[in-house]
Formats: C-alpha cells, sequence, structure tokens
DNA sequence: CCGCTATTTGAACAGGTGTTCAATTCGCCT
DNA sequence: AGGCGAATTGAACACCTGTTCAAATAGCGG
C-alpha cells in the first residue's frame, strides 16, 4: 500500500500539529510516541516525517508558534500605567483561558527542549516579561504604583495570572469577565500606593 | 555475582528515593528509566524492585511524602487574619524555597499519577488550600480582608507564592527574607480592604 | 569457621522507541 | 487515456522499556 485517499499535504499537516498539541497536552511530551501521533492523524508514524524533521521540532514549532503569537497579540497601549496594567492583565487571561493547552505545553515541557531551542523560548518569554516590566516600572517612577521590586513584581503577576488555567473550566461558576475583574482587582491593589 | 560489598538496605533504599528525586525533577518521571536511577545509586535496575514495588510508587511515595510533610510543618496559629496570612505567605514561601526538587516533581508530575494515587495527593492539596482559604474567610468576615471571591484569591495566592521557585537562585542579588517581604507586601495589599 | 539470611546480579521477557527508505498508490494535468 | 509527482506504507534498524527471578555472594551470630 502506499498512498492514501483523499491525502493532501495541506489538511494532514495541521492534522500533524494539532494531534501532537492534544497528546503532548494530555500525557505530556516525553510520555507520547511517534505512533502515537501517527495513530491520532490517521497515519503511519513514518509519515509524519513528511512534516516534521523530528519530534523535537514538533515540540519545539508548537512552542514558539505560541510565543510569537502571544508577542504579536498584544502592544503596551496609549494611557496611564494604571490603565495599561489593567489591558495586560485582563489580556493575558483571555489569551490563556483561549488557549488551554499550547499555554500548558510552553510551561510544562520547557525541561524537554534542546539547549538552543530552549534559549530562543527563553528569549521570547523574556519579551513578554518585559512589557509587564516596563509598565512596572512606568508606575513605579510617576508614583502610581509602589513595588518593591519590579522585576519580583512582574513575576508575581504573571505567576497569579497564569494559574487562572490550573482552575477555570468553560461553564462553571464564574464567566470570563468575572475572572478578569477578579484578578484585575488583585493586581491592582498589590501594586497600589 | 550477587550481593555488593558494603551492601545494607538502610542505606541503599534512601539513596533509591534521592536518585528518583533529582533525576525526575531534572528530566521528568516519563523521560527517567529504571536503569537510569539504578546507575545513580550504584546499583543493578533489578535491584530497585527490593525498594519500590515499581516505578509509579516511587513517583508517588515522593510526592505523598513531600504534601504530608507540607502539611504537619505549619498549622494555622492564633492571632488576627492579618497576622494569619503573613506567618503562612511567609511559611510557604520558606517551605517552598528549601525543597525545589520536591515542590517542582509534586507539581509537574500529577499527569503521571494514576488516578488512585492523582485522588490522594489532590486531597493533600486541598487541605493545604483550604488553610488558606480559612484565613481568607475570617478576615473577610471581620472586614480586615476585602476579597471577591475567597476561593479564587486562595488560589492566586498560592501561584503567586510558588512562583517564587521558578526564579529563586541562592547566592542572588535577594537574601530569602528580602523576598519573603516582598511578596508578603503585595500579598497583604492584594487583599487589603 | 560454619551456616543462615540479607542483598544483589544478570539474563530474560515481551514489547516499545525514533527514524529511514524503497516500493507503491492516488490525484491531477495534459 | 496516460504519465508524472505528491503522499503514504510497512518493514527494517539498533536500541531502550519496566519488571521478574534463579543463582550467587556478603555480612553476621554462634
Amino acid at each position: 500500500m502506499a498512498r492514501k485517499q483523499g491525502s493532501h499535504a495541506e489538511t494532514t499537516g495541521p492534522k500533524v500539529r494539532e494531534a501532537a498539541l492534544h497528546l503532548f497536552a494530555r500525557h505530556g511530551f516525553a510520555a507520547v510516541s511517534m505512533r502515537q501521533i501517527a495513530k491520532e492523524v490517521g497515519v503511519q508514524a513514518g509519515a509524519l516525517y513528511l512534516y516534521t524533521p523530528d519530534k523535537q521540532t514538533l515540540l519545539f514549532d508548537l512552542m514558539q508558534g505560541h510565543m510569537e503569537h502571544l508577542l504579536a497579540s498584544w502592544q503596551v497601549p496609549e494611557g496611564t500605567p494604571a490603565a495599561q496594567l489593567e489591558g495586560f492583565c485582563r489580556h493575558h487571561i483571555r489569551y490563556h483561558l483561549d488557549r488551554p493547552e499550547l499555554v500548558f505545553i510552553a510551561y510544562m515541557e520547557l525541561r524537554n527542549l534542546e539547549s538552543e531551542n530552549f534559549a530562543v523560548i527563553e528569549g521570547l518569554r523574556k519579551r513578554y516579561e518585559d512589557q509587564l516590566e516596563g509598565i512596572l516600572r512606568a508606575g513605579q517612577a510617576s508614583g502610581a504604583f509602589a513595588v518593591a521590586d519590579t522585576k519580583i513584581a512582574t513575576l508575581a503577576i504573571i505567576a497569579m495570572l497564569t494559574g487562572v488555567n490550573t482552575w477555570y473550566r468553560e461553564g462553571g461558576r464564574l464567566a470570563r469577565s468575572d475572572v478578569e475583574g477578579i484578578y484585575w482587582d488583585m493586581v491592582r491593589k498589590s501594586v497600589s500606593a
């Protein structure tokens, strides 16, 4: 046997990435085999290598795509530091709740990246953190905020906001906008003067 | 060949748990083989099964031991809710900075637990969260705190505090007591009335 | 120094790993 | 209708996986 009915690179390629996304998120990169991914796509393992050079690259592409899309999805707007901070918090929560699998992978699978790939993802992550730190520094300078250390405050806020993904489930007690509001309220007070 | 020189169950047993701890933390449960653990201990793979029934139990025992020790290490003291909250925050940071590998494993390897084991660990985790939520509820009732939702505030605070493990390195810019103070300051304000 | 038990080896089992590639078939263009 | 290239198979490679167990040796009490 060889080529299958209805086979096209434009459909199989995305299917491979999607299957990898779901399986990596559910079971973890190391616990998922190329044959499992192939089975989910409906293809033999060898065919995957038409769409990725290897398993590592499959992981890296998912993470890099996520981080670059995250960075492209928001810029610091004009306005007061407080308004900028609110925009950041709401966007962070919205964006993260929209793609829990990618977020989970980007956080949990860092240690499975080869060192060069790791450096790339860390660079992107740093750029994201720098946006928040810039806001905090501006607020600190203007007297709107009072944080002891902008670097730590940055990491603390991001950790707190990203934590929403560990418990939020669609159709639960709270709507997304409620969640946004509750977290923003805590962040606002935590940096207040 | 058979028994080795200087071999004693009391020394080999802990060595197995320690090797598993280091290797699971560095590479992840799924990526570490029993033969790697055995090599670190200085023993053949078969010998590990004198000290654990299987690989899964090795992971579970590490996580259960960690969570139970965490619960035993602190009780809510007498005092105002604010003082209780400060005690919780400072203890959480201190405890977590003292055993980064266990904390990392207990968080990252949840998905590698079989469902019964998972339920046990989740139960312990819930008991820990309940301590913090009790403090927040008391403060809310007395008017000392103003949080929109004590459950969310609990998870947000724990996520924020636990985040310290992702960046803190011994011998860095800040001493542990500085870190404690900075985080406590943010938490205090975030729940303030 | 003997004998007993605690401790470990090393081979074996049945299967799984990522990856490559010649052979084969499908879809499309002329 | 024919032929060509895109898409896929399936077998093979070399090795690793968790786990079991008979056989063998080390330590120790008498």
